[in-house]
DNA sequence: TCGTGTGAAGAACTTCACAGCT
DNA sequence: AGCTGTGAAGTTCTTCACACGA
């Protein structure tokens, strides 16, 4: 069956409110206060969930640790994947030192940059960065899931054919630009100024119709 | 009219395309090509424009310069808008040097934290972090337009709130929660997790049909 | 009675296809 | 001839509304 892109999207987002309910020790929950949590409606939480099977107890709702185990394995959250950025820039240094990534099963393996000047600094607690012309043989040794792309717009699509030729499976690129990839490699893009300037659409967009209307 | 939210997501890219071109002295490019070089369909890239006018000429297509301009136009660009940051971690800091900001008319006013070890310690070249007690007192002298929030989820909404008061006109929240907020302030949620969640889904997905057919 | 699961209806967005300008 | 602008058709996603189980 075809799932919906944004349903993807959703689930990593209930995923993340589950864990919250379960630190908060909520053991069950309707599709009703999931989705007010969310902003989210409850015919479209249970829609989503209804892609992957019946979760649900009619009349109760959902069991939390249940929910979260099931969209965990849907997601493929317990399984790990070993990760490498490219770019130590500062975006890709703040990459390194993001916790919800381990928590999510993703290991930084490795950081790479073309700058000497960069080298064998460290990214984060643990990761010197390394230059890319050693990235082949660092993947040689270690077995990449995912790259991540944190250079400059010019240089995105030179990395992702390095990367693709790592026989790596998925792409998560914050260049903004699309990149020419294989089919069977799997990408997100994440260009982070695309929201700003969606937000600046929005406030001047509010002031134009102020003004006039 | 009713502009559809994808349609502004993509008038970002074409935005950023164009600057692209423009630096590459194309000065006129069709729907076809602009489409194929972000991997877009020309009559979509016809039908966002056409929200807004017609700026092509027919049998010819756009003309760069006169293009970036409008699409400048549309997103608010020319305008300038100040900029807290609020939550000193790495993501923060890293929004801080985040060039394409200003380059998109956002320009960073303060950065603040409430822990006060952070204090005053630089976030990038020029700014010192302050204390988030401060904020009021900072307001009061810097018109301030967007808050950026970079705290954790759990302080996301009391930061929310504090901003709201300062009479903001939006938010980039990168904190995993929905906030509420009056219907006034707009808001573009941004939670990088959840595109590495995506994308974990995607090659687990993959590698689960595979197996099976 | 309460809340899920789900076909069916509706809304939103994308693509087609072609008239019409250059 | 080439390419835009745009109604209309098509597709995808969301919401409704209700049967059914707890």
């Amino acid at each position: 069956m075809k799932i919906p892109k944004p349903t993807i999207r959703r689930l990593a987002i209930y995923y993340r409110c589950l864990e919250k309910l379960l630190h908060e020790s909520q053991m069950n929950i309707s599709s009703k206060e999931f989705g007010d949590r969310l902003g989210i409606k409850a015919s479209q939480v249970r829609k989503d969930l209804s892609y992957f099977g019946e979760f649900g107890k009619r009349g109760v709702g959902y069991n939390t640790v249940k929910l979260l185990d099931s969209i965990g394995e849907i997601l493929g959250i317990k399984k790990t994947w070993n990760v490498v950025i490219v770019g130590a820039g500062n975006l890709g240094k703040a990459i390194c030192n993001f916790e919800a990534l381990e928590e999510s099963g993703f290991i930084i393996k490795g950081v790479f940059d073309r700058d000497r000047n960069k080298i064998e600094k460290r990214a984060n607690n643990k990761l010197p960065i390394k230059h890319i012309d050693e990235l082949n043989d660092f993947a040689n040794n270690n077995k990449i899931d995912v790259g991540v792309i944190t250079v400059p717009a010019e240089s995105a699509q030179e990395i992702a054919n390095k990367l693709v030729n790592l026989k790596i499976k998925g792409i998560i690129n914050f260049a903004p630009i699309k990149l020419k990839l294989p089919d069977n490699i799997k990408i997100e893009d994440l260009d982070i100024s695309v929201f700003f300037r969606s937000l600046s659409f929005q406030i001047s967009m509010e002031q134009r119709s102020l003004r006039k209307g």
